[in-house]
DNA sequence: GAGGAGCTATAGACCATATCTATGAATAAT
DNA sequence: ATTATTCATAGATATGGTCTATAGCTCCTC
């Protein structure tokens, strides 16, 4: 390289320390070293940026003018270096996520409690949107990771899969005589059944299932939420197609009950999706970590 | 050097031009050596700084923060190199000159006025003072050279001999009778005698000559300025004792003619003086080859 | 003054490493 | 397919940054 940028590391640390020995001891380096660095970027210049004398050196007037730019790039760069090391730490920086809204609440949320309280220091951005548009985002740099229901098939993308989910019919009181039965796939559809909306994953899911087995399941109700798909077979509006992980409080607590079927519904993973062949942000990268 | 700031103008332009290769054309440097610069910062830190791609780089999250802070310190680096540039090529900077009033005017005038001309951009300081004050500025380092009357005995200065003066009595019409005739000293002291102000040099040794011969110089009118000097002795209010090379236009013109003494005076050289073992200022180094 | 304790400058040797050439691998465009 | 980009990698080379040793200078102390 032409001219060293180097020099001027060492010019801030003579300036600075008014003393070669000084900026040598600053620097790591010896005497000598600094002294020939300076001479360097004097001569590199053909002006003389220091006054030597037997006590150290003081700048000229000309070398005051270099300190003058010199400082404030070095001050820049030592910034630059302790951001550096900040984002390293997790001190600092962002994750931006893409997810459902459902996932971000049952699946994701402890994760993010988590995460927060280890690298209070680090933003958190949350985008929901559908797994299209997820993907989108992604594409478009928008956020670092997504997390939706695999399988995902996109040669861009890298997906990790995550916790398995397990979807499944259930019902409040109102419906009690089905508690302990089995039913088959048509019975099911005499009750009034109520799924998420129409370009949802599992909807698409569960409304191919039923096809392939010769039914057409047609929603009585159709909501855009979890909550609602929960609030409402409670309020015994019907049959919720929910997630079983989802809805695990209010089995416990009895306000819900599964229903059992005479087929196996299929399971769907969590995938947690990233560009593939694009180097991860720490945050990125240690979030992952923690979830899987 | 632990860590190499030349990694960071590389660093730089990668970063602006979005391209190694480019950045290596910026650099002239080859493609792989940036390539490999770039490898080093991001082992350094520990992170990605570029997404790599066919078509060339983009930067990562961490990578943009990085290039906020080293974007503004190369633009500094880039100014202070300029400015360097522009103190050596005399398109900027200062210069400051120490010196007695009728030397500004009668002497260096001429070289301030070609200075200037040639070098708008430096801007011209000029301190006048005795030479005792005029020593003492530059040994503060408040101007860059002064210009006095020699001799000058200080092992801390550097004197450079310059144009050499003769000082001499002159007077005008009120005594033509003098004109033509050789005056001995005594002569001359039935003259009313106008002399500069005791603390200037030329009194001084004017003074210590009289002495030396066993008369004692008192001036009759005493004033602070040559230009009163010539005034005087062109009303008629006595001789005056000036430096014949300022009193030249006088001279020429009539106005004013010298005495012819029966001894010589002693010539005086004006001297420029800079401190010893420092270096000069190159609008200063270039100011006194000017004159010299 | 002599001697010591700072400071910086200089000379010469060494080796770390920046840079190069040559090549490979991946992607995009023709 | 083929061509033209891009960046990555490997290995060789020589530049030049850094060291040690030493000298010269100034200031201070005894």
């Amino acid at each position: 390289m032409n001219n060293n940028y180097e020099l001027y590391k060492v010019f801030y640390w003579a300036a600075k320390t008014g003393s070669l020995t000084k900026a040598a001891n600053n620097l790591y380096l010896t005497q000598p070293s600094v002294s020939h660095a300076i001479k360097q970027l004097e001569e590199r210049f053909g002006i003389a940026l220091f006054y030597r004398n037997s006590k150290g050196v003081t700048l000229t007037q000309e070398g005051a003018m270099l300190y003058s730019y010199i400082e404030q790039s070095q001050i820049l760069i030592t910034l630059a270096e302790e951001k550096m090391a900040a984002l390293k730490n997790l001190d600092s920086g962002e994750l931006r996520i893409g997810g459902s809204d459902s996932l971000f609440k049952h699946y994701l949320l402890p994760y993010l409690e988590d995460f927060h309280h280890n690298h209070p220091g680090i933003r958190l951005h949350l985008n929901h949107g559908t797994t299209p548009e997820i993907i989108t985002f992604l594409k478009e740099g928008r956020i670092d990771l997504g997390v939706v229901r695999m399988p995902i098939h996109d040669s861009q993308l890298q997906v990790r899969e995550s916790i398995k989910l397990q979807d499944c019919f259930v019902t409040g009181a109102r419906y009690a005589e089905l508690k302990g039965a089995i039913l088959s796939l048509d019975k099911l559809l005499q009750y009034p059944v109520i799924l998420f909306s129409r370009n949802s994953r599992a909807r698409m899911a569960i409304t191919e299932l039923f096809q392939n087995y010769g039914y057409t399941l047609k929603p009585e109700i159709e909501v855009g939420s979890v909550e609602l798909l929960i609030e409402f077979a409670r309020k015994g509006l019907g049959i919720s197609y929910v997630t079983r992980e989802f809805v695990a409080k209010e089995l416990e607590e009895g306000s819900l009950f599964e229903i059992q079927l005479d087929v196996q519904l299929p399971p769907t993973h969590v995938g947690i999706m990233t560009m593939r062949n694009m180097p991860l942000s720490r945050a990125a990268s240690s979030f992952i970590e923690l979830v899987r």
